[in-house]
DNA sequence: ATGTCC
């Protein structure tokens, strides 16, 4: 298959530092044959061999380890029935607890959303480890009230951002996929990549019924209900058509900006942003940020926080909100300071001309895990 | 990221 010059670029303004390693990562990539285009984002950092915060657009073959373990991982965003004022995060903190299986009937929620079951019944309904996370939020500020309403949204009730994945399920189809072709493709038109796709879609799947189950433990731990306002995907690979070309749309932490408004968390203990994308998705492969971006690794996270907070500084935010993570390691790699700021990144798309900021929204209560490791 | 290491 002809590779025409693949094209590279990064959408960060100087003030977003990106590690050189992330670039050498996009750049390795985007020499992988069939390879059109690979879009580094302003979250972007180095992965494990793949960048983290990119999208890549190929032809005729595409590349799972591009994709990674976590096939579906993404954002969920309800509103809840609850006013803000009605806000009870110490109280809620006490008794929160969804590490453990959920008790509900899981093949009936699989079947709900249209999912087969397929063994990892048990880990339905559990965030997982990670950045991933359950987050109740308060509006911060409107900046586009038009968007804002059309979502159904108000400013005074609280909402649920749910960030996870197909937990051991896509882990299982990466695998299988590398013990055989490692780092190598699928050629589209192939039996393998027919067989990867249908997996890869059915992790897609299963992620977003996770993430609805974990927002339904969620709000039954603070006696609440609520409605889904969206929910976007930014781990995977879909075809596409990309500048005149039909394509496959690899997204490794990257938001799609085709599929309507999303939200981009901050650190925990920082500003989600809810934004629009606008544009028609020319030279950024239809995507967008995910997120902060990891400033530091885990492990030099650990080491300066260490040294500079004790855990409980960490579970008290400068919202005033309350993290319930009792993995002291997790705590510090997950701490604000080891992420890039939010406002910057967000900024960088807004001036790239990517999105327009809807609302900003501040954590109240942010779950990690129940788990203790000290 | 991971029923995360037997």
């Amino acid at each position: 298959m002809n590779s025409p010059t693949p094209h590279v670029r990064v959408i960060a303004s100087p003030q977003s530092w990106v590690e050189g390693e992330a670039i050498r990562q996009l750049e390795a990539a985007s020499r992988l044959p069939g390879m059109r285009s690979a879009v580094g984002l302003p979250d972007l950092h180095p992965g494990k061999g793949a960048p983290v915060g990119a999208a890549f657009a190929s032809e005729g073959i595409f590349y799972p380890f591009l994709v990674g373990n976590d096939i579906g991982c993404g954002m969920g965003l309800w509103e809840l029935d609850l006013p803000a004022r009605k806000a009870k995060p110490e109280r809620w903190a006490t008794k929160l607890d969804l590490d453990g299986p959920w008790e509900g009937n899981t093949d009936a929620v699989l079947a709900d959303m249209g999912v087969k079951p397929c063994g990892f019944e048990a880990a339905l309904g559990t965030v997982g480890g990670g950045n991933h996370f359950a987050e109740v939020q308060r509006v911060d500020a409107v900046h586009d009230a038009q968007t804002f309403t059309a979502l159904g949204l108000e400013t005074d009730r609280l909402l649920l951002l749910v960030h996870s994945g197909s937990r051991g399920l896509g882990e299982a189809i990466l695998r299988a996929h590398v013990d055989r072709h490692g780092t190598g493709g699928l050629a589209e038109d192939s039996d393998e990549a027919r067989r990867y796709l249908e997996r890869h879609d059915h992790a897609v799947a299963w992620a977003r019924a996770n993430r609805a189950t974990i927002a339904g433990r969620m709000m039954q731990g603070i006696a609440a209900g609520g409605r889904r306002v969206l929910d976007v995907c930014h781990n995977s690979v879909t075809p596409k058509e990309y500048e005149g070309h039909t394509c496959w749309l690899h997204r490794k932490g990257a938001a799609p900006s085709d599929q309507g408004p999303v939200v981009i968390p901050g650190s925990r203990g920082a500003l989600s942003y809810l934004v629009l994308p606008v544009g028609d998705g020319t030279g950024h492969a239809h995507s967008l940020a995910h997120g902060a971006g990891r400033k530091w690794t885990r492990s030099s996270a650990r080491e300066r926080m260490r040294e500079r907070f004790t855990p409980d500084a960490l579970t008290r935010t400068s919202f005033k909100s309350h993290v319930i993570c009792e993995d002291r390691d997790l705590l510090f790699e997950e701490a604000p300071p080891a992420y890039k700021a939010i406002d910057r990144v967000v900024g960088d798309l807004v001036e790239a001309g990517l999105v327009r900021v809807v609302a900003t929204l501040a954590p109240v209560l942010t779950y990690k895990t129940r788990s203790r490791r000290e």
